[in-house]
DNA sequence: GTCTATACTCTGATAGAC
DNA sequence: GTCTATCAGAGTATAGAC
């Protein structure tokens, strides 16, 4: 996607997005409609495809984007830090993103359940390559006893599934607590809590 | 859905709804098409609606059967066993499910991450009950020291996310892990020591 | 019970006026 | 840059022959 030249070509663009990342990871690709999105973003449906060539644009636009987003929390474990802070931190990191950013957590979700059509590639190429780097560094660790042994990545799986979770199955999880509990933070101490035990030695 | 009678509509039936399953559980309930059931069912489009009114009733039909399929496991835990073997069979068998039924895992995956539109009233029914129900067991438990104390509802989410990762994240998880490696044979014995550790006093 | 043919709606995308 | 009008194709569902 070409980036906009004018300001009102930059906003027009960001509301189309904004108004895409609802729909989309509402409904999915097949299931979103560019009614829908045109609706959402306050523009009519012509206009939407005058700003992306087509509703495959748009989800790739997001996508691409989204990735980034993703894979920054884990890149910023550090093999120099303190393992268990390190590890607990990304914990946090992933936490806070499905509680502030859950439409992009259901749209990475959407993409992957489905075999993952449209970013097959980056799931085999970038986030694979990262998950490789960090392992090293987790069994490093697990060599030097500093946490306990465990399969790296399957670990790293652990953190995905455990946190990711709370976004994705979001209608569930407040469904099963009720109305007075703020699962985000709940789960933001649970899921401290047992990753400490997990990972002492 | 009315039951059927002879034994050609029983297997029709049968057919359709695991053709169904297929396509729905891989492209979710607006990307599949009619088109695509009967071509992987082997009868013609006007044929499937002749045993289903509707695309919407042929997708009921799959979460009303599923829904027992799927709580059965936790329902089979038992407040008169040992806490921690009832546990960690409660893990087993829903790592069992996510091996051998992918398809069912993602079918419930994509309905849940849509807000449940066809699923509300089961998810805040049947199964929020069943969750309350056996959270007063593990309280108990964790009363009696027989187990680490934890928020009941979210260690039963942990089962869920853990278990259903390797299902619904099928993907990516085989494209981090690589060829080598039987995803589902590594999450068994890596779910049974996380919960073992989790579980201890 | 099953098929061919088809009605009708929705949806992605384009044309062309302003 | 934005809108109205519209097209072409896909998609759900039905009619009616056999």
């Amino acid at each position: 996607m070409s980036r906009p030249r004018t300001r009102i070509q930059q906003k027009n663009s960001e509301a189309i997005l904004e108004a895409a990342l609802e729909v989309f990871s509402a409904y999915g690709f097949r299931g979103a409609t560019l009614d829908q999105i045109a609706e959402v973003a306050g523009l009519s449906k012509p206009n939407l495809l005058y700003y992306f060539p087509s509703k495959e644009a748009m989800h790739q636009a997001l996508l691409t984007r989204l990735l980034d987003t993703w894979l920054d929390p884990l890149r910023e474990m550090d093999a120099e830090g303190e393992p268990v802070a390190e590890i607990l931190g990304y914990v946090r990191r992933k936490v806070e993103l499905s509680r502030d950013f859950p439409r992009e957590s259901r749209l990475f979700a959407n993409e992957i359940l489905q075999g993952a059509p449209r970013m097959r590639e980056a799931i085999e190429g970038d986030l694979k390559r990262l998950v490789d780097e960090k392992s090293v560094i987790l069994t490093r660790w697990m060599e030097e006893g500093r946490i306990a042994r465990l399969p790296p990545a399957h670990l790293i799986f652990s953190i995905w599934a455990l946190t990711q979770h709370y976004a994705d199955f979001d209608m569930q999880v407040r469904a099963v607590l009720g109305p007075e509990h703020d699962p985000f933070a709940e789960a933001g101490d649970y899921l401290d809590m047992l990753f400490r035990k997990l990972l002492a030695v």
